[in-house]
RNA sequence: GCUGCUGUAGCUCAGUCGGUAGAGCGCGUCCUUGGUAAGGACGAGGUCAUGGGUCCGAAUCCCAUCAGCAGCUCCA
């Protein structure tokens, strides 16, 4: 006798072996019919599992409206494109076919290099496959059965799977589905006409169990619905993602440039990204300036030795530009990192428990030679400048600085309308030994950072056990943008590391009068400006707040009669700090408004003879349209209180 | 770095079977002087990414290099 205790607390009772597809039946036909699959005790399950004849079990039937029956849909879908590839192309081995966020992809190898031009082809073939409805079997075969049927198959990597990865297994699962059988973990949709909307989405290179040097294959991404109008809403925000690409905007805008006679990976920042970029590191400056940190300026290359001494010469020499070797045979590494200048000018003289916390920041541009295929945008380059600071503290301090950092990256956040974001901690596996450092700091210092998280009340907070570095515990932030996409932006670390004997012996001395080590913090809260800015534009879709955005105003003239006391208003403005220009071509004022509009000016000034009469300008508003008619010094005071707010209004 | 795709005017892109280069926007000049998202006319702009090759002839076909894109792998 089985017990089947139903979310609704009604409780069936069997005393068969029933599946799941039996006791939505017995609930009723419709619901039998909208079963995608089920739940028991917290595993998903299909529709045609049998579940064991004795004992309690929680369950929960799927269907359309359950996310995890999105899901398993998807991953049929998968297996049904994998199927209609089989069906067009030959030799055809499969490798693995998972579900991922929106959608999910299938990995084979296959001779005929596929192209978005077979799209139609292969989705076609999928629509008649899931118009026959066939239902997805289950089939359980012992290890040795399965690679005999894998191998007549001729499906090598899943013998190879069975035998390397599987090796633990008793018996291994099939999916079949007509002439298509894949080894498969399951579960699937009951029959493939379950299967909704979908679209092929891209197709890309992929290694056979994600290794370099094993066997490349092609991957194919797809994405599906239950319902059309969710597909079409996924698209659109697809195409909403890349209409607002910062590579696009960059270059629309004038941003920046990246010019391969410059450099891959190297960013060159044009007026407007300039200065957008001068606002940012004046707020940023502000603040750091405001909680107690004290600015250096430090060379962007420094001796070899210095990052040998520093541990990351020669370990990360395939990701550095190479030495500059000199005529004397020094050497010299366009620096990598800032630290260890910074770790210099603590050690420029003895420093004492009274000087702590130390805490020395540098908008510091450093080089690493990213892999060519890694580079991107602004958000994946080969130079970059941190928003870096190094705190030297004593163990107890330790909290209360990172809480400093913490409460530093809410606080701009906040301020740039990201408001949405995450903190993964990670901690070290303590069974592992990889770590340097005094397990008892460690023990401790993980125990402050958590605190210190739990006391602030971080939502979405997750711990990641063996994450650390292999220096110390860190803090990563990952914040969501306006449409819902996460970036992955700074990073606070403990380093037990570099002021250790072994690196450059930090000492400070005690109340005791005796040496102690300090211990490093690094913090680079939002990771380089290169990569914050292009969030920002991302977020922002280019509009940037009136504090942040190059071009703040526009005066544009009704007729040329009056640009004489237009170009009055503009310097009187621009004499107010704020940056203005001016549109007095021979065009009608409906074609400058829209320039003006499309360039994302925050603000108009209209002016023609009523406002010239008045001494006025009649104000727009890139949002909220015409304001009417404001004396000039009204608008300054309006705009310098905006931009002293530093007010983000709607994002785009 | 690996796999696939792409590279044509400042920008976005078209260019058939290999026969010697096109559009829209932008830019310039002139006309128009206007009231809240596109006034009109004319004009200038290209070593078809770079370097080789095949061919009577290459933007077009082949090879290499560089760069970009989608992924994979890596990331102090």
């Amino acid at each position: 006798m089985v017990k089947i205790k139903l979310p609704d607390r009604n409780v069936l009772e069997y005393s068969r072996r029933v599946r799941p597809l039996d006791i939505a039946a017995d609930i009723g036909p419709r619901l039998a019919k909208a079963t995608i699959a089920a739940v028991a005790d917290g595993q998903l399950l299909g529709a045609d599992t049998l579940l064991p004849s004795e004992g309690e079990i929680e369950f929960r039937l799927l269907t359309k409206k359950d996310p995890e029956a999105l899901d398993v849909m998807r991953h049929s879908c998968a297996h049904v494109m994998a199927r209609a590839v089989m069906r067009l192309f030959d030799g055809v081995q499969l490798a693995f076919g998972p579900t991922v966020d929106n959608g999910f992809y299938y990995d084979f190898y296959c001779e005929h290099p596929l192209s978005d031009a077979d799209f139609p082809k292969i989705e076609a073939e999928m629509a008649r496959i899931v118009k026959e409805d066939g239902p997805f079997e289950r089939i359980e075969e012992p290890r040795e059965k399965a690679i005999q049927l894998c191998t007549e198959l001729g499906q090598t990597l899943k013998v190879e799977h069975i035998q390397e990865g599987l090796a633990d297994q008793e018996t291994v699962s099939f999916y079949r589905q007509g002439e298509f059988l894949d080894l498969c973990r399951g579960p699937h949709v009951p029959s493939a006409g379950a299967i909704g909307a979908f679209k092929l989405l891209s197709v890309a290179g992929a290694y056979w169990k994600g290794d370099a040097s094993k066997q490349q294959l092609q991957r194919l991404y797809g994405t599906a619905w239950f319902d059309k109008k969710d597909l079409e809403e996924h698209l659109q925000r697809l195409e909403e993602a890349k209409r607002r690409d910062h590579r696009v905007l960059g270059k629309q805008l004038e941003l920046f440039l990246i010019d391969p006679e410059v450099g891959s990976g190297l960013v060159l920042w044009l007026p407007k990204g300039a200065t957008i970029r001068r606002e940012l590191e004046g707020f940023i400056y502000g603040e750091l300036i405001k909680r107690g940190y004290q600015p250096v300026y430090t060379p962007t290359i420094g001796r070899v030795h210095l990052y040998e001494t520093s541990g990351h010469y020669p370990y990360y020499a395939d990701s550095q530009f190479p030495p500059i070797e000199m005529s004397d045979g020094d050497r010299y590494l366009l620096r990598p990192m800032n630290c260890p200048h910074h770790i210099r000018i603590y050690q420029s003289k003895p420093r004492s428990y009274r000087d702590l916390p130390l805490r020395i920041a540098e908008l510091g541009l450093v080089h690493r030679f990213e892999q060519s295929g890694e580079i991107s945008g602004m958000t994946r380059v080969r130079g970059f400048t941190q928003d870096d600071a190094h705190i030297f503290c004593t163990e107890d301090q330790v909290a209360d600085e990172f809480r400093g950092c913490l409460d530093m990256t809410q606080f701009v956040l906040s301020t740039l309308g990201l408001n949405d974001y995450r903190v993964r901690l990670s901690f070290r596996d303590p069974k592992s030994d990889k770590y340097v450092g005094d397990p008892a700091n460690w023990d401790k210092a993980e125990a402050a950072l958590e605190s210190v998280c739990r006391d602030l009340g971080l939502p979405n907070l997750e711990i990641e056990v063996g994450e650390a570095a292999f220096y110390g515990p860190k803090a990563d932030f990952v914040a969501s943008d306006c449409i819902g996409r996460e970036w992955q932006l700074g990073t606070v670390q403990l380093d037990y590391n570099l002021p250790g004997p072994e690196r450059f012996n930090l000492e400070y001395i005690g109340p005791d009068n005796q040496p102690h080590r300090p211990v490093m913090i690094h913090r680079a809260p939002f990771g380089s400006l290169e990569r914050f800015t292009g969030m920002l534009i991302e977020h922002f879709a280019g509009a940037f707040p009136l504090w942040l955005a190059p071009e703040q105003a526009r005066v544009v003239v009704v007729s040329q009669k009056f640009e004489e006391y237009a170009r009055r208003v503009e310097q009187t403005l621009r004499e107010a700090g704020l940056r203005v220009s001016g549109d007095y071509r021979p065009e009608k004022i409906g074609a400058k408004i829209r320039d003006a509009q499309l360039a994302l000016v925050p603000y108009m000034l209209v002016i023609g003879g009523r406002e010239q009469e008045n001494g006025t300008v009649a104000l727009r508003d890139r949002i909220d349209g015409d304001l009417g008619a404001l004396a000039v010094q009204e608008v300054i005071e309006k705009l310098k209180a905006e931009i002293a707010e530093r007010k983000t209004r709607q994002a785009n």
